[in-house]
DNA sequence: CTTTCAGATCGACGACCTTCGATGTATTGA
DNA sequence: TCAATACATCGAAGGTCGTCGATCTGAAAG
């Protein structure tokens, strides 16, 4: 018993296919350099929070694209997104990145 | 493409689209389930190899299906492919696999 | 040499993704 | 109340992806 881990890491035996597609799909989120760059741009911020309209510019995309990909990072659980008043900060969820770190590592002798 | 960052604040330490590009290219490699699978079908093989005939039964799915997730995670470094005699044995390159967590570490992704 | 088998490639189809302008929904400020 | 701002959503265009059957390459077996 003991350890508890929420990602079924991928060397400690064949994972089933529920849960590559969980894991699959918080891959897939990052997996686009779009997106990649919002995580790093959310992570680099003071407070590691930035508005939406704050990302459009450095990034170069439009409003409703930018909506957009934040939207899948939402969905996939890597930010979240804080309403205060006209705007939302949004902001990296750090567990979530070690989760998927978590799945990518080497483990040994984890008896379950 | 080199462009310059108007918004300062949060620039302090982003990765630019160059590094984004190829993070994401290694992370969207392995953000599908079966390719997922097929990763830890490797791990878990005795010897850590397998060559393809032996994943289309666990997979469910054809052959020239499982060559293209192959050559989609070799050209992705993830895997590598030895030839011997009629079949080529796949294993996980783990050395690949510790990039990409290390490009999922909050440490990273502050260079510049 | 012919057959057999593993693997790669091709062509095609449907589904999905990225992007945008246009529009809708709240919320703030005048 | 009215205008402006931030964000979400819609619809469409264009590209990419996953999947398969058919076919080609190359190596082992008969």
């Amino acid at each position: 018993m003991g350890m508890e881990f929420c990602c079924t890491p991928l060397f400690g035996g064949v994972i089933d296919e529920e849960q590559a597609a969980d894991t699959a799909r918080a891959l897939a989120a990052l997996g686009d350099p779009v997106r990649l760059r919002i995580v790093s741009l959310l992570a680099a911020s003071p407070e590691g929070t930035a508005c939406g309209c704050e990302l459009e510019s450095p990034l170069g995309l439009s409003q409703p694209t930018v909506s957009h990909h934040l939207r899948i990072l939402r969905e996939a659980g890597l930010v979240i997104g804080r309403r205060e008043g006209r705007w939302v900060h949004y902001q990296v969820v750090p567990r979530r990145l070690e989760e998927i770190r978590e799945a990518l590592s080497p483990r040994v002798s984890v008896t379950v």
